[in-house]
DNA sequence: GCAATCACGATTTTCGAAAATTTTGGAATT
DNA sequence: AATTCCAAAATTTTCGAAAATCGTGATTGC
């Protein structure tokens, strides 16, 4: 892997998870020490991580971490429930045997780790990748890349919002999440698509209100 | 403007345009010779290409123009129908008299360059920018930061299978485009959402059609 | 006292060369 | 004749310094 390779994933992975936090200027001197390497892997980095949106830049006047607004959050829910409704009914439609199997080894292994976790806050990103790979499990199959490539960027849109919560709530706070990515995936696998439709959309809408009033509070 | 800003403009310019054609190594040389710079500009021009899918780029093998193909062309066309049609609900619905205005206003402009243009392969980009800018113009209202963001995304990766029939073809071969541009935004301004989105899939069915069998065609 | 100007330090941007890696072409071996 | 191996060439990647630009604070002129 390049240095720039690193440079992109470590620095993604840092303004996702907040250790970078929104608005902070990203200096290339900051950085050079930061991660260990010249200004050229970096700025690519950057580069790229401006066109996903994850960072902002002025010309001649650096980057910046992206700024976080509930408003983009509201707005990235909304397209993400367009979107993967769709994909999700392209995926139903026309998913064969192997979508099926690796949506049910999916589901399992999200749920093997949640139980692992049992409400402790380590490992999160463990969690955070299985959860990632059901989502994308359960699309996949719609044929789609362009469907797909829009997924992605929205999935990682909103993580920077949702990672603040499963860090204080790793359980989901009263609610049982994991119970209603097994009936998401029943639906699914029963080729039910006016149920899967609407169960990920009261998904995502439970998962929308329950970050809304976690930015409200904060801002209390 | 910064070389690198330049030189983000100049190879999105030439791939859309298809002076650089689909495949082609972009050797760090060559570009360099081109557009008179060092490598750094171009490096990061081309990582921000490589994000919005038009360059690809494999670690230690360098760039290439990212490939064209029917397939990719038919799946961007659906989900721009999927995006855009949600996106013209919203604009006819909380657009308010500044988005009918530059609506007006953009078609008026458009239909001047048509006019101008009468069937001449020539400033064919003043064209382009002005289609662009009226397909911008009808959806800008409808609040939605990320819906844009994938419009405009969805537009480039179809531009570039578009000019080429552009180029052949300027007027649009028997076909009135600029009649149904018309109807299109009267429907919008009419806040008849039901025949305006009716209008705007009929629209790119029709665009797609023409394309479909234009690559065809240039396969036999 | 206050605004405009200038010089300095900090920062980004670009270049040119060095380092690392892949590709090419041919010689040696089977 | 085909394959493997190695050195040379081509290419990408990275670094460090130079050039260009921005922001700041002191200084000058009014």
């Amino acid at each position: 892997m390049t240095l720039a390779e690193k440079a992109y994933d470590a620095l993604r992975h840092d303004i996702v998870r907040g250790a970078l936090p929104a608005g902070r200027p990203l200096r290339l001197a900051d950085l050079s020490q930061r991660y260990g390497m010249g200004f050229s892997p970096l700025r690519e980095a950057l580069n790229r991580l401006q066109a996903e949106r994850l960072v902002t830049a002025e010309s001649l006047r650096g980057f910046k971490v992206a700024p976080l607004s509930l408003a983009e959050f509201e707005d990235a829910v909304r397209v993400r429930i367009l979107v993967e409704t769709e994909a999700l009914r392209g995926a139903i439609a026309s998913g064969g045997d192997d979508w099926a199997a690796n949506l049910v080894a999916a589901l399992y292994a999200l749920r093997l780790q949640v139980e692992r976790q049992q409400g402790r806050a380590e490992d999160i990103w463990e969690l955070e990748a299985r959860h990632h790979a059901f989502h994308r499990a359960l699309l996949l199959a719609c044929g789609s890349p362009w469907l797909m490539e829009v997924f992605e960027r929205l999935y990682t849109a909103t993580e920077r919002y949702r990672i603040p919560a499963l860090l204080a709530a790793p359980t989901g706070a009263g609610r049982n999440i994991q119970a209603e990515h097994a009936a998401l995936a029943e639906a699914a696998l029963a080729r039910d698509a006016v149920t899967a439709v609407a169960l990920l959309e009261a998904h995502y809408r439970r998962t929308a209100e329950a970050i809304r009033t976690r930015i409200s509070d904060a801002a209390a």
